[in-house]
DNA sequence: ATGGTGGAAAGTCCA
């Protein structure tokens, strides 16, 4: 259940894939009321700026950071301990199509002094297809973007929170052997996930959540809930001095239940007081 | 039974 956090969590940050925020935004309001999130990275809102459902959040105290270009991906920030230097997309975030597009992917602001970025990684569809490139690119240049930030200042508090569309362990998956030869286990695609580890940052919901079929994502079809059939791609990197300070990760999956459920859930991580 | 889910420029794309 959720509110398990001791009393040394001062803070809750957490990150979900609400799959379209219109339909969806009367349960994460109830999820923000009773898990007590203070910062909430949001991925595939699914409507334009202007299509935002804000008002509910302001009311309920959240202020709110979307970018949105139109009815695919959108990313957003909702905050209630202040929300600084918004940021859409980061240093050389690559574009996608013909013109090339950037896309809404990446939004970036400071939370209760936490540099915290809502994610949604390029799903890649099939091995060589345009969007597969396109994912390894994508990564590649969020990770340089990553090193830089983490070398200007190391005791930054930052998290790379989202929906990374990669497996990166194959207990990630619920069964290995039928996802042989796609997207989201591929060796390129899981060595692009660890670069960020090789630039000095850390998978907190791997250190704290480390077993096996603890999963965020279940597909709607072929009742792979109910089988517990499911995937791990929602995830967050965290810089040294914010690792430091995660005492618990959560996933709520009682969220994937019932009707108009998304099919990702919340991944929420409790922070301790900030000891700098 | 040629679907099986669900959301989005509403017809078809996306995951």
């Amino acid at each position: 259940m959720l509110g398990r956090a001791d009393t040394l969590a001062v803070m809750r940050i957490a990150t979900w894939n609400v799959n379209s925020i219109r339909s969806r935004a009367d349960r994460v309001l109830a999820f923000l009321e009773r898990s007590g999130t203070d910062v909430l990275a949001i991925q595939e809102t699914k409507c334009r700026d202007d299509q935002f459902p804000a008002l509910p959040f302001e009311l309920a105290g959240y202020e709110v950071a979307h970018v949105g270009l139109s009815q695919w991906n959108g990313v957003a920030l909702l905050s209630r301990v202040g929300i600084e230097g918004v940021e859409v997309g980061f240093p050389d975030q690559p574009g996608f199509g013909d013109p090339l597009v950037r896309e809404a992917r990446a939004i970036g602001a400071t939370c209760g002094g936490v540099r915290v970025w809502s994610l949604y990684v390029p799903n890649g569809r099939v091995l060589d297809d345009p969007h597969y490139h396109y994912k390894l690119e994508w990564l590649a240049r969020l990770r340089d973007a990553a090193e830089g930030w983490l070398e200007a200042d190391p005791t930054l508090q930052a998290a790379l929170m989202g929906d990374w569309n990669i497996a990166p362990l194959d207990t990630d998956v619920w069964d290995p052997a039928l996802f042989a030869g796609r997207t989201h286990v591929s060796p390129a695609e899981r060595e692009a996930f660890a670069a960020f580890a090789r630039a000095g940052w850390t998978e907190v919901t791997r250190e704290h959540l480390p077993e096996p079929g603890k999963y965020t994502y279940w597909d709607y079809t072929q009742l792979r809930f109910p089988r517990n059939e499911g995937m791990r791609i929602d995830l967050a990197y965290a810089t040294p001095a914010l690792a430091a300070r995660v005492t618990a990760v959560e996933i709520d999956r009682n969220e994937r239940k019932g009707k108009g459920a998304s099919d990702h859930v919340p991944v929420i991580l409790d922070l301790a007081d900030d000891a700098a």
